[in-house]
DNA sequence: GTCTATAGGCAGATAGAC
DNA sequence: GTCTATCTGCCTATAGAC
């Protein structure tokens, strides 16, 4: 049986998914649950309270998927893979990453709100990071720049393509920008590859 | 001079810009410029129809730069380059896309507003598959999948860049995740081929 | 922990004088 | 085109009974 909060941070969660934290009220919260606006102020007193604990429930919640491809996949490819389906999953939902939402009204949030989105894409991009240098040693990934900004291209382009995907409602559109931008990681493929100059390729150092 | 009605926008696109068109409201205009919430509901009689104007001047004012940028600009390479630029001013400004922070807001608002925010999207994927088409005749660009999904990538990644940037006021982080993304579209470089191994390596199918 | 009641303010919008 | 005045409704938040 589900938490009274845990009710409340459900149904908040969608509303700042699909209308965004400026544009939804206690009163949706409440109608939606069938509870009084008071009650959801004794859970979370005040809104900042609420968009904050949303934040690092997601962030908990991202935590546990991200540990779950470690456990389950093996290859970096693999593993970027099953997190662009993370993001696939929420389009799904015609949600946005709550994130990314936030990310947008950043500039309308209190404090400790905007810090909760930073710990989330640095989290991310930490991640990520740690993917790609794996991919880069296994040889499954070709890619100039470091670890970390490939971290960030990928991050941002996902977080982008859910933004302009939604309004078409089109996971398709998603899923094709989504395998488009892991494509450009992949090493070249063999029919790339036989264009190539064979020779004495040396091993690079980081680009 | 300047028009009233012109001053209005310019202080709404900037409010939205930054902090979502849900979360402002006519006495912030109407306060910034010294006039009375009235006087702007003469020009906009509704929010929406705010947003709307807001909107289609935006869209006005991307077709004059990209007509700029077809003008002065020969090599495809080249022409995306400048097109990044124009999303990296933005951020200067400390700003989103404004159909960019509309699109997250995209299932809050009335359904004109929504239809416009698809035409902005609509506009620059046409304007940019040609410009993948331009670069992968002269051969500048490498790339699989259709010059639309190639333009979406680009345009998705490019918003998202400017989402995940501007919390962390960080213009640069901008400016290399774009260069990344374009950079995965340039044929290889002489360089990076001397690298490849000759040999059998299997192809995989598509990730 | 949930309720009723209410404070105090601001939202989008309109009527009508100047 | 701009103003004053006003409407109606919703917002976040709190006090205090049950």
């Amino acid at each position: 049986m589900e938490s009274t909060a845990t009710r409340m941070l459900d149904s908040a969660e969608k509303l700042v998914q699909t209308m965004g934290f400026n544009w939804f009220s206690y009163a949706d919260i409440a109608q939606e649950l069938g509870v009084r606006k008071a009650s959801l102020h004794h859970h979370f007193t005040t809104k900042g309270d609420l968009g904050l604990a949303l934040i690092e429930r997601y962030i908990r919640q991202f935590q546990r998927a991200l540990e779950e491809i470690d456990a389950r996949q093996v290859d970096a490819a693999a593993k970027l893979a099953h997190y662009a389906k993370l993001y696939e999953d929420v389009l799904r939902g015609k949600r946005l990453c709550l994130c990314g939402m936030l990310a947008a009204e950043y500039g309308s949030l209190p404090e400790p709100m905007q810090a909760g989105i930073r710990r989330f894409f640095d989290f991310n991009e930490a991640w990520l990071a740690q993917i790609v240098t794996q991919g880069r040693r296994s040889g499954e990934f070709h890619l100039q720049g470091s670890a970390r900004d490939v971290a960030r291209m990928l991050m941002s382009s996902l977080e982008g393509s859910l933004l302009v995907a939604r309004p078409y409602d089109d996971v398709e559109r998603f899923a094709a920008s989504a395998s488009q931008i892991i494509a450009s990681l992949r090493t070249p493929t063999l029919r790339e590859r036989t264009r190539s100059k064979p020779s004495k390729g040396k091993r690079r150092s980081r680009a």
